[in-house]
DNA sequence: TCGAGGAATTTGGTCAAACCAATGTTATAA
DNA sequence: TTATAACATTGGTTTGACCAAATTCCTCGA
């Protein structure tokens, strides 16, 4: 069904696709409201609530007398290199687990405190898969991440997603080297299986704390197995 | 510093405190446009940007012909939440205030396990030197990006390394903004001290898990005092 | 020639009145 | 009672005007 979008939102769209989509770098002067106003063939209203749109995403800076200019944003760029940091092909696998365990140990509170419905309900989704995949080490692999991902993005918070996105290779990697272990000790998969649920509880029921003990004790436990893989 | 606010930023805190601050329940409906702008002394359409605002961020539901509905919040979201989302001007900044959380506490950890004798030498030097700074704003700013790097530094985890260096741009500015209110009043700036020289205490001491807390617990007071120097 | 000061222009901020479009309400007729 | 039409309400958009801040540009004096 066609969604009737709001003009104000689709001329956002449109000023970001002109201007700020490379057109006009950090700091550059947008038209003014007026002229704007006549380019797209709008009132200067309508264009003023599409500029505020802008504004209150952090994407400008409207100044009374001076115009909009794009805003040259510390924080984006700065998002930008922290993936690039994390990013780099890093063959640090331990320092890795030790980020891994900072970030989702407090994406695990933080999931607690603002999980929505659908967020849980993926989780109950990788949960079950995870369960049914005793068998299938691709399935538990995808099931497992997942889950990891899941948390992540119950926190709603955009840099914890594209992080865990960013890590999702080096997850991947480090399930995979520990499987041979799971699948040899079909006990030990059980209790992965567990600790994934019992993370899962904390959240559901909003103890932000106890979820991200848990998390901490699951990754700890995760480089225990590693280093055990390893030898 | 007496900054000059926006008006419709303004109006939409009038309006979070007069009908979302508790008086009105999720799913009931705002005054009308027309009405509000009498209520508020203010034109149409400046109370039409006021409740864009109240929309972008999710607080409410506008429906052409229908009204202006107090939105079934999903993140379970206090009042203080609610002053946050309007109030910040860029939207990220409490996006990686939560991702500082994340690798300080963890750093706090790691370094009182791995801490050298000149990585403790470091620490002592910047709590010393943010003592010396009560008159001097330049140099409380050095003293305490340098305490926080110097934590991260003891880790001897180059990924959390860069990942600080990379962060230090935006604590520079969130204790820019966060110091008018110490400077205001001393004592609190005092307690911040006490707070730096507890955590390098129990670094120094070898106890992780204190260290961890009482940086989870000083990096969540930063953001409360964020909150407040933005009201 | 250069710089300071100030007038004129540009630009965003606010207001008012009108009309359109979608929704909600009420009255009417089958 | 129900379906429908007329009306009222409410948000959406346009226009034009004026205010306030910032910028631009010109003049004048050193």
């Amino acid at each position: 069904m066609a969604e009737k979008k709001k003009t104000y939102l689709v001329l956002a769209d449109k000023l970001i696709e002109c201007y700020l989509g490379g057109n006009l770098k950090p700091g550059e002067r947008l038209p003014s409201e007026r002229e704007l106003a006549v380019q797209f063939n709008v009132s200067r209203t309508t264009i003023r609530e599409a500029l505020r749109t802008l504004e209150l995403n952090g994407l400008i800076d409207i100044r009374q007398g001076g115009g909009s200019y794009v805003k040259v944003s510390d924080i984006q760029s700065n998002k930008e290199e922290i993936i690039t940091v994390v990013k780099a092909e890093n063959p640090l696998v331990f320092e890795m687990l030790e980020l891994r365990r900072a970030l989702e140990a407090e994406s695990s509170f933080l999931a607690a405190n603002r999980a929505t419905p659908a967020d849980l309900e993926k989780l109950r989704i990788a949960l079950h898969n995870m369960a049914l995949s005793k068998q299938d080490p691709e399935l538990g692999l995808k099931a497992d991440l997942d889950f990891h991902i899941g948390i992540a993005e119950a926190t709603h918070n955009s840099i914890f997603i594209e992080l865990i996105h960013t890590l999702k290779g080096h997850m991947e990697e480090t399930i995979r080297a520990t499987q041979n272990h799971r699948f040899k000790d079909l006990s030990r998969y059980g209790d992965t299986i567990n600790e994934h649920r019992e993370i899962y509880l904390a959240i559901a029921s909003g103890n932000g704390d106890k979820a991200k003990e848990l998390m901490e004790g699951h990754i700890t436990k995760i480089r225990a197995e590693l280093v055990e893989s390893m030898i």
